[in-house]
DNA sequence: GGCGATAAGTTATACTATAACATTATCACG
DNA sequence: CGTGATAATGTTATAGTATAACTTATCGCC
């Protein structure tokens, strides 16, 4: 497996072309479901665009807003049925420490996603890392334990945020 | 720091004397709390117990309920104000991916938690690892990302759930 | 004992997620 | 085509997790 990260692209939601990522992510997303023989229905490939909004993870309830605005009333099954099918076709990864949701970059490969998170910005960046995937299932393996599923997410001040508030988001004195 | 895990008494707790964990833990708490300062009022040292009851990361209103059979009813309030508690003064640990807490054995030391967590037996052991931290510090750094807060956590078998079931708990056919 | 600060009690409500069942759409096959 | 199996969505209700806002009690100190 390569390196691979989206720091600057999701650190940098003001200046580069979201709607380039949005396009991209559901035109993978597509070619991929067409290939695994699954169905990108009307309403997953809508949800999945919402997610793409931003590169911040969204709530479930927020998607459930949004869906609201286009479609009348909905309800969360509606929603969480979605998220479900995003997330077990990987075009989606799941926030634990946030219980939101956020866009896959690179669902080609199957992968966990770690991830860095600005408490300033809220914006995820999806890190995968050859030497963190080792060092953890080796550390695991030492101790007998078979990983099934792993979740890393590093909170903290990204780049830019650090850079325009050294402080790290209090009122400047 | 130094290398650490609890993997051996997390995952064993059925033989290992599981009230000498909650005893130690106590006086470990006191200890730690009079040197910063603190208060373990009665009812923060009797959710700290709680949580410790078991080396299954325990919910919320699991404790609400335990806590009801002393005192008589418990608002949510009171198991989350103490918890937060706990947690700011590192006594225990929250598992995200669960929605749980957990105790922590070495509270004198600093560090993010990082768990191996089985899906069979339901146990969450600690590791602390030079190795991890130092990879994903490194890995955060060379983007230029601030690390504030690790959630490391692996969820799979652990060793024992592995031997007395190698499908990983579905019903032998 | 009175005062300020910290902790706990109380009530209400917000947020997150799923169970269970009814209905509709899709597709393979005859 | 039509029809029946399967998958997807709609609908209603409810479970599970967490916090806001305000009141009362307790502690430590002068």
């Amino acid at each position: 497996m390569k390196a691979f990260d989206t720091a600057e692209t999701s650190f940098d939601s003001h200046t580069h072309d979201h709607r380039r990522c949005v396009r991209s992510a559901l035109q993978t997303a597509e070619a991929l479901c067409q290939q695994h023989g699954v169905r990108l229905t009307a309403l997953r490939r809508r949800v999945l665009e919402l997610v793409w909004t931003s590169h911040c993870p969204v709530g479930a309830y927020d998607l459930l807003e949004m869906l609201s605005k286009d479609q009348g009333r909905v309800a969360p099954p509606t929603v969480y049925r979605a998220l479900e099918f995003l997330l077990a076709n990987g075009l989606i990864h799941r926030i634990e420490s946030r219980n939101a949701f956020v866009g896959c970059p690179h669902p080609q490969e199957a992968h966990a996603g770690h991830f860095l998170i600005c408490r300033v910005c809220g914006a995820a960046a999806e890190l995968s890392d050859p030497g963190i995937e080792a060092t953890l299932d080796q550390r695991a393996g030492e101790l007998g334990f078979f990983v099934e599923a792993k979740t890393v997410e590093l909170r903290g001040l990204c780049k830019g945020c650090r850079a325009r508030r050294p402080d790290g988001g209090e009122q400047s004195a």
